[in-house]
DNA sequence: TGACAATTCAAACGTGTGTTTGAAATATCT
DNA sequence: AGATATTTCAAACACACGTTTGAATTGTCA
């Protein structure tokens, strides 16, 4: 009546499955878009499968947020492989990258951010944890990096403006997917097309943030 | 068995009533979330009502966005209040600040700008229309004034880079209002708090645009 | 007033959703 | 092998949704 708790091992192999599912389906569609009917037929289960291994949709959803956050971490570890006394404008170059690949990467290593960024637009009962426990500590390590740019005379506010400015750009291009693929279908998103769009995201960014620095003084 | 056409007047009173209930609801909760239920209890109309007088529930959607643009237009005329040979840098400005009023504004004003604002991430039949008709001529405004601050030496993908890194901002606040106001709860949007957030990304912009336009030399 | 059209209304329909059920199948362990 | 627990399965449930229906009401005009 309960799911097991053996060890670990094969027996959870529907239980898996579903949850590579679910990551796929609800990264797709979002959580309330997203059927536990398409998600159990991708993972060739049952329709009553989500309810006996998770208890609802919901408790799944939770489930893949947890899973597919390990697989973020360790495929784009917090520090990204620059040293840690790298520049500050290093520092958000690689930010920006980071955060632009977590997004448009295909396949499992995306899934975790395509749901954070959904999560921002259509948020669930999972957004206050997830804002609390991970997208917190990055404005964090983001506003530290702009700090360092703007300066000693920056205001807690300008680098909190600055921070979503830079986090704006990158979520666009996600959020916005129908609407710019209308308006310049040459727009792609392969990987060489993320690495330009995180070099002007970058280089845009910089400037106006070493800008706004100097006329501080 | 059809709808009426007498002239005008006040014949259409519960069919104006829908509109300006659907305006509401949608502009709240999007396209799929709204519920014509929750459209004909707030114009006090029973629920068969949508069907008859608009056929269905994406016409009535459809005569929404109609209404809700004659309604902006009005209100914020595309050529904002300012002289035909005002600088670039003015009109950058009152391009950020118009958007952000059309989105931000309370009561049936914004509706149209919030409409606009989801179908870009939520689309819906309308968009191909909207971005032929509204969308595209807005960034083609846009895109001619971040080009007179570009430059000469600028490429048509960068200026729309640009444009794109600026309408990012604006829409930003709109989309991702969940995850704002968790980490930054003094960030309020009242009239004075979106004026602020204009200057910025006027500034912001502004600043990175003009260095981009310096290094093309 | 009377006949006809337009509109409103409560009720129901059909569909898609997450979830539950109880039996069947499978695995596990003595 | 037999007993027990675990897992699968088809079917159904309960609910919300957009939509339809047909009768009742209201308005219009000769």
């Amino acid at each position: 009546m309960v799911a097991p708790l053996k060890t670990d091992s094969i027996q959870a192999e529907t239980r898996h499955q579903l949850i590579e599912a679910a990551g796929e389906v609800f990264a797709e569609a979002g959580f309330r878009a997203a059927t536990v009917r398409a998600i159990c037929e991708r993972a060739h289960a049952n329709i009553a499968a989500v309810n006996y291994h998770f208890g609802d949709k919901e408790k799944l959803y939770l489930e893949v947020l947890r899973h597919t956050q390990e697989q973020a971490i360790k495929k784009y570890p917090t520090n990204l492989g620059l040293k840690k006394d790298a520049s500050p404008a290093l520092r958000l170059k690689a930010f920006i990258r980071s955060f632009l690949f977590r997004i448009f990467d295909e396949g499992p290593i995306a899934w975790h951010g395509k749901l954070m960024s959904r999560e921002m637009i259509e948020p669930t009962a999972a957004l206050d944890a997830l804002v609390a426990e991970k997208i917190r500590p990055q404005a964090q390590q983001l506003s530290a990096i702009i700090r360092e740019l703007l300066g000693s005379g920056a205001s807690a506010r300008q680098a909190r403006l600055c921070g979503m400015s830079v986090v704006s750009q990158c979520l666009f291009y996600h959020h916005c997917r129908p609407v710019v693929s209308r308006l310049f279908p040459e727009q792609k998103f392969s990987r060489s097309d993320i690495e330009d769009l995180a070099e002007h995201i970058a280089s845009f960014s910089l400037a106006a943030i070493k800008q706004l620095g100097k006329k501080n003084r």
